[in-house]
DNA sequence: ATTGTAATCGGCAACGATTGCGTAGATTTT
DNA sequence: AAAATCTACGCAATCGTTGCCGATTACAAT
């Protein structure tokens, strides 16, 4: 059985109380230098590490953040995480990675774990099929500090950050219509998340701006947001089939993108008839084909900015009122 | 200050001792059937959950495992991991991921950070720069149960999972000879990892079946294993630069698999010319141009196999002193 | 000699949950 | 009616750590 050093051993050993050991080891004022020194010594020689589970009872503090995010395999995320990492663990704190695959039924199970492991806050971006969010209110009512990021949600008050999705959907879709395309399709994601409808406003703004009719049968909704290959498939054949078919298509998602490039190369079509854009992060984008334009959102700078909010919420000695939402840019990447 | 209902807030409520409590929720034959209801009831109206650092401290038990792998935005990585907590959920236990980005100190930080949470077990696959398994053998001697997969190593003896690395670079490699390729140059992965050797011996023998002499010169080691860009472009344009320059390259890594074919649509190279095939796991390698053959590792299963070892050696009642190591065959995918 | 005052350390309790043991009170047995 | 048995619950210890208070000692000030 694995069982490390204690305070406790230590102190048996050298014939001192757990309290002396204790402050010797946290360096504490009241005890003897000649103490210290021999505790300390025989501390590292055992390779004594003080136990974060008891120290989290007792202090209901863990230096550990909790994050929950619909998919690794998500570059998006995966790189948002890397991007959380490098502040938090600069900050003493250590991360807990849990992943949903946008399954609501998951996203309750990890979240409530991850609050019952004390977790000093939370990182969450919500999952595609979560509608309600009693189960967050309740532990945000409750005095668990949570910042939501990407995929945010109106229901609690706290701070946020996300990408201008409107922007980027209205550069992308602008980019099309200024290739000379005027008959642009829309793939658009699970309709319950908020970056679903920023970017269909985006995508329907630049249509107005530009005086391009919007057709509400140039839209295909993936509510499976691309985790499944065979519903954008049938969208992007559905599309394709029509008499005045599309000569471009804007998709609202990275996973949902990949999908209907797999779906355009599988169907063999010509890359010139039919242009693409997409959000995209994925960090092979760029050698993809059919080649697309792409969207790409400061990910990395999201999970630094995200941890940042996070930490000043459990840090602060006061009750913060006044929140606020962060809006990061995109890029838009252009085929050459 | 988020404080969820406790055992003696309820005690305190319905006036009974904590142990009656607890014993009344763990439904204990000693209670009477009253006092269950009312102690039940009450629990759920205060939505009362156990708490689980408490019960880690007493019991040294957590039901959660640990996963230790280099880097999620490997989608080899990511799938392995799907595959832990298809298994892992299944039977009750968390998951708590951390990743390296193939950095010695991160993986013991985060080693110890996870034995130190009492995490019931540990997956770990190794990152590129770690030589010092100490303190993984210090963990595994104190019995913390260890499973390794994919990057083993000999020094530990325990359960082990990995693929059958020599078949898939020696069928990689055939492939490319048996296409007419005869100058196949080889771009090669840290050199402490097993896999690399084990990929380098199917290369290697690949080429000695079909009579090709080896050259030296033609094998390149990215020891930063595809983390850097650079390192792999100066290769590709180091190897093509070559008076007798290659026909093709085996990859013999899933990242450099990606930073070659990138290298190769830098430097403006027909594919026709340079014939590549590489390990890769990516999940639209099928979609990538300049395109390749590839070999697929069966991640998922991977993943699978290696909980299911490790919930072997933690549900144990005796000490387990024979161990497997598992070998899972890949998957040859040629270009058409 | 007495009191004051640091310096140095130990004891107790608590964090939340579990569990062996003890026991008051009710019920049954003799 | 006394003794034995059961029922249903409480007490206290435990896991590892630390905060708070108290105790001991030495040494200086009075």
């Amino acid at each position: 059985m694995y069982k490390p050093a204690t305070i406790k051993d230590i102190a048996l050993a050298l014939k001192l109380s757990p309290s002396t050991v204790s402050r010797a080891l946290r360096d504490g004022y009241e005890i003897s230098t000649a103490t210290k020194k021999v505790v300390m010594e025989y501390a590292k020689k055992v390779n004594y590490q003080s136990n974060p589970i008891a120290l989290s009872l007792k202090n209901r503090r863990s230096y550990s953040i909790g994050i929950v995010v619909p998919k690794l395999a998500n570059s998006f995320f995966s790189q948002a995480i890397a991007g959380i990492e490098s502040i938090a663990y600069e900050r003493g704190y250590h991360t807990i990675i849990t992943q949903t695959h946008d399954s609501s039924e998951r996203e309750l199970i990890n979240v409530n774990h991850l609050a019952q492991r004390s977790v000093d806050g939370l990182l969450i971006s919500m999952s595609a099929g979560t509608s309600d969010y009693g189960f967050l209110k309740q532990l945000h009512n409750d005095g668990l500090p949570i910042v939501f990021f990407d995929r945010i949600i109106d229901e609690i008050e706290t701070f946020k950050v996300t990408s201008d999705n409107f922007s980027g959907a209205y550069n992308a879709t602008e980019s099309l219509i200024k290739s000379g395309r005027k008959k642009i399709a829309l793939l658009s994601n699970a309709p319950q998340l908020s970056i679903t409808n920023e970017r269909l406003s985006g995508y329907m703004k630049a249509l107005a701006d530009y005086h391009i009719p919007f057709r509400a049968e140039l839209i295909r909704n993936c509510s499976k947001g691309g985790n499944d290959y065979q519903e954008v498939e049938d969208a992007v054949k559905d599309l394709l089939a029509a008499t005045d078919k599309p000569d471009a298509i804007f998709i609202s998602s990275d996973r949902i993108s990949i999908s209907c490039i797999r779906a355009l190369k599988s169907l063999n079509f010509d890359p010139k008839e039919i242009a693409i854009a997409g959000f995209s992060n994925s960090d092979v984008v760029d050698l993809l084909h059919p080649s697309l334009s792409y969207v790409k959102q400061k990910s990395f700078e999201m999970g630094q900015i995200a941890v940042e909010m996070l930490l000043r919420l459990i840090e602060s000695k006061y009750p913060i009122t006044e929140f606020e939402t962060k809006i990061l840019d995109t890029e838009l990447h252009l085929i050459k």
